[in-house]
DNA sequence: CTGAAAGCGCTTACAG
DNA sequence: CTGAAAGCGCTTACAG
C-alpha cells in the first residue's frame, strides 16, 4: 500500500507538502508545478488514503448513520435518495440502520454511541422505532438531526408539513362531495412498539389533526367511529375494510396515511365486491411509484421527502462543523394533490 | 473522551491488561479479580473503543459494503435482512451503496477502493448497476462476494436458483391446463445502462432457460413473440399489456420475472378489461407482501433471499479471514409456489 | 508472566 | 516559506 511518505519520497518534497495537496489546505504554499508533480506521482502509484489514520488524526471520520423505522419502505426511497445526494456533496459516506436493529449492544449502537465513528446520525423517528436502542442513540455523542417535528427535544429537527396534508387529502374529498369521510392511519396511541419519544406527536396525529380542521372549516362534526387505527401494512388496510362495512352510515371516502397501506384498502374494498371509487373514495397521504400503476391507481398526496432528505442531511453537516439552525417544517414545496382513479 | 490508558491507569495495570480484557486476548493473561475490576472500571466510566485508532492498528475496520442496484426495490429487502443479521454476528456493521451512485470520485466509491476503510464488499449485480463504478469495485483490495452466478469471474460468488425458479412458475401454469405461456422480463440485451459483467449471464437469462426448458419438457415449441423485454418498473407490466394483446394467439398466461412489475401488469391487464385470471393468468417470480395484498391478489414464486444475505455476508466474513470456499447456487430452500388469485 | 515501548498512517503545530 | 517531529488511541511484539 502506498502511503504519503513514499508520494513524498518519490517527488522529493516532504509529507506536509503531498499532504497539503491531498487536503487543498492553503497554509503550506508550494509552487503550480510541485503540485502538479504530487499529483501526477498519486495518480500513478495509486495512492489512496488510509481513511483510518485521517480519523484518527483528525477525530472526523466522514460516516453519518442514518437510522430510520424500516430501510424497505417505499415511501423513504426519495428521503435516501435526499440524504445520499447530499451526503456525496458534503463529502460524507453512509451508514444506514433499521430502528428495530438498535438493539442494545448491536454493532451499529455501538458506532453511534462511540467516539469518532460516526460524525453525525440523521433519524426518522416512527411507529416502532422509539425503542430502547433509539433512545440511546440520544446518548450519542455527535449531533443528531430528528426527520419529524420533536418540539420538546434538545435536538435540531426538520420535518415534512403533515397537518397540511391531512388537510390537503380532506378538502379533495369535500371538493367531490363526500361528506362522509374516514380516516385510516397507524398508531395514534403508545403501544407495545411505539413508546412515543418526549414531545413527539406523532405524524399520525397531526395528519388527523389537519383532517378533522378540514372537517371543522366545512361544517362537519368529526366522528371518532370514521376514525380507525392501524399499523403500517397493506395487510392492515385490507382487514380494516371489515371494520369499515361494519359501520352504521359508513364513510363514503377515506383519507388513508400510508401508501402502502392504501394498496390493501383498495385491494380489500374490491375483494369485498366494492366499487372503487363510486362505493369508497380513497386517498392516500404520501405517494409511491406504485399507487399509480395498480388498477384503479390511487390518488395521493405528494410530500417533499427528497427535500426533507436532502436538507436534513446538509444541516446535519452544518451542525457536524458547529454550526445551529432553527427547527423548522418544510411549507415548499406543499403537498399535491395527485388525482389519479380513486377520488 | 475516556481512554484505555485512563481505565488503566484508574485500575492500576497497564494498558496492555485493558487491551486484553476489551479484546478477549489470551496472550496477556490476568487474574479473574483484575479482569472483573477493568470491566467495571470500563462500565463506570462510560468507555468506548476509538475505532480510528483501533482500524489503524489492526488494518481491520469492522466495514462491509453493500453495493446492490436499488435499495427500495422490496425484492431485496428480506436479502438485507439476511446481510444484517449475518454482518451483526460476525461483528461488522453495513454500509449501504446503489450501484448507480458509484460514480467515478464518489465518497463511497473511494472506500471501497481504498485500503483498510472496508474490509469487504458484498455485490449484488444487476440490471443497470454494471457501470464503470461497478467494475470499479473489483480494483478494490479487499474481498468481494459477488450475490449472482459469474462463474467466469475470478471473485466468489453465491445465487439463487433462477433456472429452477422460471421452470417451476412455468410448470405451475402448464399444471393449470395453459398451453401458451409467454414471458416478461428484465434486460435479456446490453443496453445503455445495463453493461453485463464479463461471465455474467443475466440471472433473467437463467429464469428464461428453465421457462424454455418447461416449455420443451412439456412439449410446446417456445415462440420469440412471447417473450417481452421490459425493465423493472410496475410501468413496464403496465405498458406489456398493449404488446400482449396486440399479439396473434396471444399467451393465457405469464410469467413475470419481476415482483413489481406484475403489480403493474395486473392493473394495465384490468384497466384494458381483461379479467385475471380468467383472460390472463399471471404468477411473478420473487414474492413480495404486497402482492398478497392487491386484488386480485398475485400468485408468486418465493425465492430465499434472506438465505442469499445471510450465507453471502457470513462467507464474506470467511474470505477476509483469509479463507476461500467454493462458489454454488443455494438449493435449499428451494424455489415455492404461492398460490394466489391470478393462477 | 507482565509492562514499556513501538508503530499503524496520517495531519498540523512548531522550530528553523 | 518549508521540513522535522509530535501525536491522535489503540494493539502487540518485545524486553525484562
Amino acid at each position: 500500500m502506498v502511503k504519503v511518505k513514499e508520494i513524498a519520497a518519490a517527488v522529493g518534497v516532504s509529507p506536509s507538502v503531498v499532504s497539503a495537496v491531498l487536503n487543498g489546505s492553503r497554509h503550506v504554499r508550494m509552487s503550480e508545478a510541485t503540485r502538479a508533480q504530487v499529483l501526477a506521482k498519486i495518480e500513478e502509484l495509486g495512492y489512496t488514503a488510509n481513511f483510518a489514520a485521517r480519523s484518527l488524526r483528525t477525530s472526523r471520520s466522514g460516516v453519518l448513520a442514518v437510522v430510520a423505522p424500516k430501510l424497505s419502505n417505499p415511501v423513504f426511497a426519495p428521503m435516501f435518495d435526499g440524504i445520499h445526494d447530499a451526503a456525496e456533496e458534503s463529502g460524507y459516506v453512509i451508514m444506514l440502520a433499521e430502528a428495530t436493529r438498535l438493539v442494545d449492544g448491536s454493532r451499529m449502537l455501538e458506532r453511534i454511541l462511540g467516539h469518532g465513528q460516526v460524525d453525525g446520525t440523521i433519524l426518522r423517528p416512527s411507529s416502532g422505532i422509539d425503542s430502547a436502542g433509539v433512545r440511546s442513540v440520544f446518548r450519542g455523542q455527535a449531533p443528531i438531526v430528528v426527520l419529524d417535528e420533536v418540539p420538546d427535544l434538545a435536538q435540531p429537527w426538520l420535518a415534512i408539513d403533515d397537518v397540511a396534508a391531512g388537510r390537503v387529502a380532506t378538502e379533495h374529498l369535500l371538493e367531490r362531495g363526500h361528506t362522509r369521510i374516514g380516516y385510516l392511519g397507524g398508531w395514534f396511541h403508545a403501544h407495545a412498539t411505539f413508546q412515543p419519544l418526549e414531545g413527539f406527536r406523532h405524524n399520525n396525529l397531526r395528519r388527523l389533526d389537519g383532517y378533522q380542521a378540514a372537517l371543522s372549516a366545512a361544517g362537519i362534526e368529526p366522528r371518532t367511529d370514521y376514525v380507525i387505527e392501524t399499523d403500517y401494512t397493506a395487510h392492515a388496510g385490507r382487514e380494516a375494510v371489515k371494520q369499515l362495512t361494519a359501520l352504521r352510515d359508513r364513510p363514503t371516502a377515506i383519507v388513508v396515511n400510508n401508501a402502502t397501506t392504501s394498496i390493501g384498502l383498495v385491494g380489500g374494498a374490491i375483494a369485498a365486491g366494492l366499487r372503487v371509487p363510486d362505493d369508497l373514495a380513497v386517498i392516500a397521504i404520501h405517494d409511491i411509484d406504485m399507487l399509480s400503476e395498480v388498477s384503479p391507481a390511487i390518488s395521493a398526496v405528494r410530500m417533499p421527502m427528497y427535500e426533507l432528505g436532502y436538507t436534513g442531511t446538509k444541516l446535519a453537516a452544518k451542525a457536524i462543523d458547529g454550526e445551529t439552525f432553527e427547527s423548522y417544517v418544510i411549507k415548499d414545496p406543499p403537498p399535491h394533490i395527485l388525482h389519479r382513479e380513486t377520488t
